[in-house]
DNA sequence: CGCCTCCTATTTGTATGACAAATTCCATGC
DNA sequence: GCATGGAATTTGTCATACAAATAGGAGGCG
């Protein structure tokens, strides 16, 4: 039998609750924490586990330790804020559209992009897979099959352009955006609008035109971004 | 007096070595690490500070951790890529002109994006700092005034764009290309040649006319990277 | 023989207490 | 007024002990 991700251990625990406090605003920006003895006391943990919670936070860029000074929180400016947990924590207490339409527009940046990256370098193999992704969501009979041969379609382009940075910056603000709608369009009803949208892009990085292939990923993207928003504002 | 970044603490050493030692291969992917109490005592560290420094590479996505198990190195895939240490870490082990083209790729995905975005957004505030960097590139007499107004110049713009993460993106990007070149063009003579390119981008933005600002500084970007390519080659 | 159950050995996780090191801040002397 | 030399405080490191999880094997049972 598998665990799925329950609490994990405690000084996981204890990043996690930090992080949120100081992410949320809720420990202000230059603020000293207490002293860790204090600290510990206070979260129920040992100094030891508090203390490697801290390492994590300090190495994210949201704190700074110093002898005799204490340990504050950072400015906003150093904090890594593409980090997963980072932006999670920012998922969590900005619940403001301004911060969608950032992630957005990150992800309007990378996609296109990435298409055209994929049609220049994209390996037999991995064209394969992006082929095998979109004969998957032709084949979708309801909306979750679609909805998972989607995703795999665009993480197919995203390998496929052999950048590792480009793929790991999509990760990170897709898995962002993903806090805040359920994968894609919901608008139920025909939801295999976009398999044309999605050939011409694949059509594209087949035969190796980059140009094509970031218009038609730029238009299908902001197909989707017009989804979205549908969704959300109803 | 102050003390620039010298030697820091235990624990951040431990981390800088382990990490190097594992972006670089040396430590093979899905190889187990040695006990904590002995890679401890073969570090010539307790256990206790190598383990905050565990926490920390568990934290970039390096390793894993599990009771009884033991703690493995985590598959490529994982790893936080865009991670300041990781991406440092890469550029020492990684000398290829493989990954200086990622690099490159990523900061001409990300620039022309952010000028347009500033086009859009920026504040009256924030334009006034962009001409100013102009202004000091303008009046630059040797080159490396020039080189600081110039890296002035595009951070201007990136947090114009009030986009906190791309211009996360941008800096990371960028402190990792400048170790492999010293900062922009190299070719002395007459390095103000880029200087009306900076222009159009600042008049661009100035008028709040995105698409000239991003096409603008497509062309400077490109420019730039020819630049870099010449001063590598020889 | 195959399978299940339980136990034990091993490894990380947490707690505690003590001391080292850095550095602010004050007192002291000149 | 100013240097200078201590404390006092806070994080950094160490050593040790025990808790918790769990892989892997021993043993029982069909």
């Amino acid at each position: 039998m598998v665990k799925l991700a329950t609490v994990r251990n405690l000084h996981h625990q204890v990043i996690q609750e930090l992080g949120r406090l100081i992410v949320s605003g809720e420990l202000a920006i230059g603020q000293n924490l207490p002293r860790e003895e204090v600290l510990a006391e206070r979260m129920n943990v040992s100094r030891t586990a508090l203390r490697e919670a801290m390492k994590v936070l300090s190495a994210k860029g949201l704190i700074e330790s110093r002898q005799k000074t204490g340990t504050r929180v950072r400015e906003e400016m150093y904090w890594n804020q593409l980090d997963a947990d980072v932006l999670a924590w920012r998922c969590e207490s900005m619940p403001t559209d301004a911060f969608v339409e950032k992630l957005v527009e990150m992800r309007e940046l990378i996609e296109p992009a990435a298409a055209a990256a994929a049609a220049k370098r994209r390996t037999p193999d991995q064209l394969a897979q992006i082929e095998a992704a979109y004969l998957a969501m032709e084949a979708a009979e309801d909306l979750d099959a679609w909805a998972i041969a989607d995703l795999a379609f665009h993480e197919a382009v995203l390998r496929a352009t052999n950048n590792e940075l480009m793929s790991s910056l999509f990760s990170v603000i897709e898995s962002a955006l993903g806090t805040y709608f359920v994968l894609s369009a919901r608008n139920s009803a025909n939801f295999k609008n976009a398999l044309p949208q999605h050939h011409k892009v694949y059509e594209a990085i087949r035969r190796r035109q980059p140009e094509v292939a970031r218009q038609g990923m730029m238009k299908m993207v902001a197909d989707s971004r017009s989804n979205l928003r549908r969704q959300r504002t109803r």
